[in-house]
DNA sequence: CGTTCTCGCGCG
DNA sequence: AAAGCGCGCGAGAACG
């Protein structure tokens, strides 16, 4: 496998590159439709493309109001008309696509790859998804183009083909065809993949474009996306093999005590009718109705079974197929971040093996966890169960983060944010009291639960502080007490209506008055702006109108969007309350594109985990311009992939905390570590 | 039988 | 006057 796009993405010097003459350089738009023996949900784009069974079926394009579609693109001939051939060789402009992960790879592994066409410079790409999703749009076209009303709308119909001509068909005696090659679908298809690129191009001109630091923050997104991160294939083979065989002996188990009536894990009605039959009623087989009623009396054939059921009720073991489905032959996981995925605040998303969300793990120890991973690749069951007994799924659960790993002879090297979202409200709300607290390093949350459970700060252990970290960031989001107590109980912790009521009215409010003002403001803020059209000022923040659209102006010179923003009558309007309420257009339940409501204390989130999020990106910037190459990142999190002898952690962590200008008085801390396996 | 939805889980 | 929220994924239920 040749390392050559995967080196690529330096950033862009320049936002839009100009011609020689100072023109700024033409944007070709094109869309590939294919099909394959791979399935994309499940392989993602790059190993999708990598495929032998994939193959293009045409290219539509669009550049300068002229279009068409390339068929039969064997790479045997000229095959791609003089137009799309002339922007894409000769005038060397950008190539926008939407998602254009997707066109990256197929273009690095068919065009470049199979048919010798030339690659596409990195700095050349542009993803229409990428702007939707920076202007609060649905990134799904179909959805965006509603959105806006553009004339030229997703084919709903040409998609049902698509879905239909890009998988492989059932052989059956009469048709053993392995593809839908039918005449007239083939048309349709053309036909469709033309209305693509133009309601791409529609779309892509309705919204505003990144501003020139998000457009560099893109780029390097796009080489993150595109180098990958390695993964211990070798380990994740292990744990799969392993995870099969508990499950083997773990269900054998499971039908000799429910004399066969549930023969898997899976079976929940079924064996919730088994444990009723028992003479125990469970209303689900959740993580916590299991622990609970593992805590109580239980007849000794139910207390086992239902022990299978919380040994293989764990979903993140299924984490170790999706690093397998979607690793490539050299052993890196791309395209595993999106862009602006968080349609509010613009934080990244994960995709694919979402590493956003990888259990901490109830083991931390490296050493003891490279011990582990001795084992795993060893398929040494009878040890790790010697061992661990039946705690061998959280043992694979604290695997996960491991098997994202440098690649052999490299490092990695990871930071983190301490308490980010808490130094960015009350910088945000200019909470000198809260601020001072954080530059002499101390910790709000141990603080907070110090309050909460009124003991001393030096005995707040790490679940406490964990509760510490909840109240704070949820109360300083206008969280009620009413959740608090539903919160706490998460972390099983019983707070009284009393309790949870003083906590909230009579420490957090009034200690974070500062807090409290700045959502009475903000709401104000945007009431007035979008009520008058005139632009107000919060501090750090400004609102301004934009036709239809309520633009929050954050301190880095992003803005969030609120589609359609308007004041509307409350719902449940009740006596004494505001006759309004702020709504905006927004992805609601479904993902269905519908209005929504905000509040002050919303909006105070909003902000916050955007200015959150834009310290991270700058972040990024700074770290990849000091040859630090970054693999991935999450929230508050940079973890990057070095020689051993490149770099140190103290550098990597200075390289953090170093503010952009516009963060001026934020205390940031980074803490981190350099080896060769990600942990916590 | 395949698609859509709903919910819970895990992270921040 | 009353409000934490945001992601993606998997499994099972509901739908056609």
């Amino acid at each position: 496998m040749v390392s050559r796009p995967y080196q690529t993405g330096a950033p862009d010097p320049a936002a839009i590159p100009l011609s020689a003459k100072g023109a700024p350089v033409p944007t070709i738009t094109i869309d590939f439709e294919t099909r394959s023996e791979a399935d994309l949900k499940t392989v993602g784009p790059w190993v999708y493309a990598a495929h032998p069974s994939t193959e293009i079926l045409c290219m539509a394009y669009e550049v300068k109001g002229k279009s068409g579609v390339c068929t039969g693109i064997t790479g045997l001939t000229r095959d791609l008309d003089w137009l799309a051939r002339f922007y894409l060789f000769g005038a060397e402009g950008l190539v926008e696509a939407h998602n254009v992960q997707f066109e990256r790879a197929i273009w690095f592994h068919i065009m470049t790859g199979r048919f010798n066409y030339r690659n596409i410079a990195a700095w050349r790409w542009r993803d229409s998804a990428a702007k939707a999703a920076a202007n609060a749009l649905p990134r799904a076209l179909g959805k965006a183009g509603a959105a806006l009303g553009l004339d030229v709308q997703k084919d709903e119909g040409g998609r049902r083909i698509m879905l239909k001509m890009s998988k492989p068909r059932k052989p059956t005696k009469h048709n053993p065809a392995t593809w839908h090659e039918d005449p007239a679908d083939r048309w349709r298809l053309f036909e469709y993949c033309l209305d693509d690129v133009l309601a791409e191009k529609a779309l892509s001109e309705a919204c505003d474009p990144l501003v020139a630091f998000e457009h560099k923050v893109w780029q390097i997104d796009q080489a993150i996306n595109t180098r990958g991160v390695y993964v211990d294939l070798d380990a994740i083979q292990g744990a799969i093999d392993i995870i099969a065989e508990v499950e083997k002996k773990a269900v054998r188990k499971l039908e000799k005590i429910t004399d066969g009536e549930v023969t898997s894990a899976g079976q929940v009605a079924r064996l919730v009718k088994w444990v009723g039959d028992q003479g125990v009623e469970l209303p689900n087989l959740q993580a916590a109705t299991v622990d609970a009623a593992l805590g109580a009396d239980l007849p000794d054939d139910v207390r086992a079974a239902l022990g299978v059921r919380r040994l293989l009720g764990k979903t993140s073991v299924k984490k170790y197929q999706a690093m397998k489905a979607r690793a490539s032959a050299d052993g890196r996981v791309r395209s595993h971040l999106i862009y602006c995925g968080a349609e509010r605040s613009g934080r990244w998303a994960g995709s694919g093996i979402q590493i956003q969300n990888y259990p901490r793990g109830s083991i931390k120890d490296p050493v003891e966890l490279d011990n582990i991973f001795e084992l795993i690749k060893a398929r040494d069951l009878d040890s790790l169960e010697m061992i661990y007994d039946d705690k061998i799924t959280d043992v694979l659960a604290s695997c996960l983060r491991g098997c994202l790993r440098a690649p052999p002879g490299r490092d990695l090297i990871a930071a983190d944010y301490s308490s980010i979202e808490a130094r960015v409200l009350v910088w945000l709300c200019k909470d000198r009291r809260a601020l001072k607290l954080f530059e002499a390093g101390a910790d709000l949350y141990v603080d907070m639960a110090a309050s909460i459970y009124s003991i001393r700060p030096e005995d707040v252990t790490p679940n406490k502080r964990q509760l510490g970290k909840v109240a704070i960031l949820g109360l300083g989001y206008g969280m009620g007490s009413d959740t608090f107590i539903n919160t706490a109980k998460g972390y099983g912790v019983p707070l009284s209506d009393e309790l949870a009521r003083r906590v909230v009215y009579d420490v957090y409010r009034p200690k974070y008055d500062k807090v409290v003002k700045l959502w009475r403001y903000l709401e104000t803020g945007a009431r007035t702006t979008i009520e008058t059209g005139r632009e107000s000022r919060v501090g750090r923040i400004t609102f301004r109108k934009d036709g239809g659209r309520l633009l929050m102006d954050l301190p880095s010179g992003r803005s969030l969007v609120y589609q359609g923003a308007r004041l509307r009558p409350r719902r449940n309007a009740r006596r004494g309350a505001e006759a309004t309420e702020i709504s905006y257009m927004g992805l609601g339940i479904n993902k269905q594109w519908t209005r929504l409501y905000s509040y002050g204390a919303k909006l105070t989130e909003n902000a916050v985990q955007a200015i959150a999020r834009d310290l991270l990106a700058a972040a990024l910037v700074r770290v990849e311009a000091a040859d630090y190459p970054i693999v991935l990142h999450l929230h508050d999190e940079i973890v990057a992939e070095v020689d051993k002898d490149f770099g140190s952690l103290k550098e990597f962590c200075k390289l953090m905390e170093r503010r952009p200008k516009w963060a001026k008085g934020l205390p940031v801390v980074a803490e981190g570590w350099r080896g060769e396996r990600f942990r916590k």
